[in-house]
DNA sequence: ACAATAAGTCAGAAAAAGATGACTACCCCA
DNA sequence: TGGGGTAGTCATCTTTTTCTGACTTATTGT
């Protein structure tokens, strides 16, 4: 179910919202190497060097209750989790290309 | 002179900094008045609800130094402060128009 | 049985961001 | 001379974010 969180909308422009989604310590981050492949917890832990677990793991809570990332079990043993980009995610792929090209 | 800042480049994204440069608090309302009309800091205050001057003269000072606005002193008595889009500013309404398209 | 990997959670500490109230400096008008 | 407007600064307090280290649950390999 897509509930891309509302509880206090007290937005004096409509960018803000989207533009605090994106923003946020190691959001960035993540949401670009979501671009590229799926995302798995321990290995984005290790990736994102100064990183630290509490961190991803809210950030990734974040980026999935705004509706950009889908988690997904995967039924293997031990079990995997995936972080993938949903279509919301996607539909900001455009921004993101577009905000990188500007320098 | 253009001193887009770059003091610790701690960036593991391109976007990120960008990102950062418009969100933080009263950020986004501000840049989004500017694509309206010259600001002038007493208006701002008086305009943006909830805002205060301390706050407003940090942001208009990083959206400055980050060379999204340009500071103009009127020569008028008594002096009149303008801030206005620079051309760095321009170039990122593009995508601030798109964002506000994505819902 | 024991160590290791996966994916976290939790409480508390530290750091960063934001808000408040007082104050400055300059100018204008009555 | 005092009040009102311009555009801020400064020190301090509060709130929000982020980080640290310890702990959890489940499974696999030796």
């Amino acid at each position: 179910m897509t509930t891309p969180k509302n509880p206090k909308s007290e937005e004096g422009c409509p960018a803000e919202g989207l533009l605090k989604q994106l923003s946020g310590k190691w959001k960035p981050q993540i949401f670009r190497l979501a671009l590229e492949s799926p995302l798995r917890f321990n290995s984005l832990l290790r990736q994102i060097q100064g990183s630290n677990r509490q961190s991803l793991s809210v950030a990734l809570k974040e980026l999935e209750s705004e509706g950009l990332l889908e988690k997904t079990v995967i039924q293997l043993k031990p079990l995997h989790i995936e972080y993938v980009l949903s279509e919301r995610g996607k539909s900001l792929v455009a921004v993101f290309r577009q905000l990188e090209g500007l320098l």
